[in-house]
DNA sequence: AATAACAACCTGTCATACAGGTTTTGAGGG
DNA sequence: CCCTCAAAACCTGTATGACAGGTTGTTATT
């Protein structure tokens, strides 16, 4: 009942890459927003006459990026904005060698040094005290690596979740993953305690420029933040 | 002959999620590199003890995403680093309205106010004159909005690669898109001839800067540069 | 009118089939 | 022994049909 090559005259880069082009086409053309429902498989079926195979891979690639939403008996649905798809590719390419844990250190401090001068800048109160609440935390539990590093990771999100600019949110949460897999080796090489609680110091006071409203000062933090954290990766031998 | 959910004492989100999980984690664990081959779909459904339909599913969506390489006959193989999946989540942001076309202009002039200044650093003289030509390429022809508007891209991601840092060109790379859709926008606000000259002088200048190996200059030739877009594009109306 | 059972629809997964690519193998000739 | 080339084995791309289980809207009963 399939003649598929005939229907269109243009080039076959796979039956797939279609549907995905026509799912997001129709995300765009319909102006859908987070939440809308889209087509169901069935109807994009006879819409691209396609078999439900090609169209349900096409769904699953976009549901693998998070551009859309699935779930059993419900109809897709178009996904919030999401870091899913960029952290696989930043985790990809440093687990097959192409960037450099480095690499990835220069990009975050780059990022970092703008999130925190805008969060100083356009802060609510209510971020302002998340923020300096991961900073307590980190200090309250010192003694215990994993429960400050994700307080660590947590703060860098919130900074940039105050800059409010999503894009930032983005990259930023998009680092996570890789920083989760390196951090406990960075607190190893501040060998003495009073370097690891320096090191809180530092989240601290930036924590506190972004509560006077000062983005100079927490862009310096920020910056000898990432400098010295660098140095102990460094340090530590990682390439 | 099948009984998934016995195998298995975890949760259950979705087999397709564990396969994805299953691959990425082969190419860790084998330490593969790019242009290495994957399995094949008969023997990830034997290890996995799942239907051929749901390790399809999984390399497909690797495949959108651009994590591995597949082509009909071959084995996938493992992607070298690629735009892709970025670049979708972007637009995806930006065509429902979850992102801004300002808070895109707003990283992109962070990231390349520091491409900028690493390629003035580290530029190779090939790079150098890589960046020089889209420059001039511009000018020649002015007149072909489309034409200058793909130099103007090209001549971004030149200097983001001669940065050195693949992360860098990743994330600039995924702005082109966007780019694309409003360039044309900014380019009809500049109204006279002579703003779009100088706009064209603006990049030449940047260009100039990365030959005399200035990152200070050229750092500030590209905050410029941007300065001047986001304002075209705010008289042009961009929200 | 509230509720409970049911029907219709939807996604998740499996099995099978076959059309074309690609790689491997092996046989025959030099 | 090596080269060549064709067949075999393997691989991905796509289609079809089937069924389990979740979700939603409808209808019948109370």
């Amino acid at each position: 009942m399939q003649e598929q090559t005939e229907t269109s005259g243009e080039a076959n880069p796979g039956l797939v890459s279609t549907a995905i082009q026509a799912i997001t086409q129709h995300i765009r053309s319909q102006g859908l927003a987070p939440g809308d429902p889209l087509p169901s498989e069935a109807a994009m079926t006879r819409q691209l006459n396609v078999s439900r195979t090609v169209v349900r891979e096409a769904f699953r690639s976009l549901s693998a990026m998070r551009l859309i939403d699935m779930s059993a008996g419900r109809r897709a649905t178009v996904a919030k904005l999401d870091t899913g798809a960029m952290s696989m590719v930043i985790e990809h390419g440093v687990t097959t060698q192409q960037i450099s844990v480095q690499q990835v250190y220069d990009v975050r401090r780059t990022i970092e040094m703008r999130t925190v001068a805008l969060a100083a800048l356009r802060r609510t109160d209510g971020e302002a005290e998340a923020i300096a609440r991961s900073a307590r935390l980190m200090r309250e539990n010192y003694r215990s690596p994993e429960i400050v590093m994700e307080h660590d990771i947590a703060f860098h999100e919130a900074i940039a979740a105050a800059s409010h600019n999503p894009v930032f949110s983005l990259i930023v949460t998009a680092f996570s993953g890789v920083t989760r897999s390196t951090w406990v080796i960075g607190w190893r090489t501040r060998s003495s305690e009073e370097d690891q609680l320096k090191m809180i110091q530092g989240h601290e006071d930036i924590a506190d420029a972004i509560l006077k409203g000062d983005p100079r000062l927490a862009a310096e933090h920020m910056a000898q933040h990432f400098d010295k954290s660098v140095k102990a990766l460094i340090d530590a031998g990682i390439a």
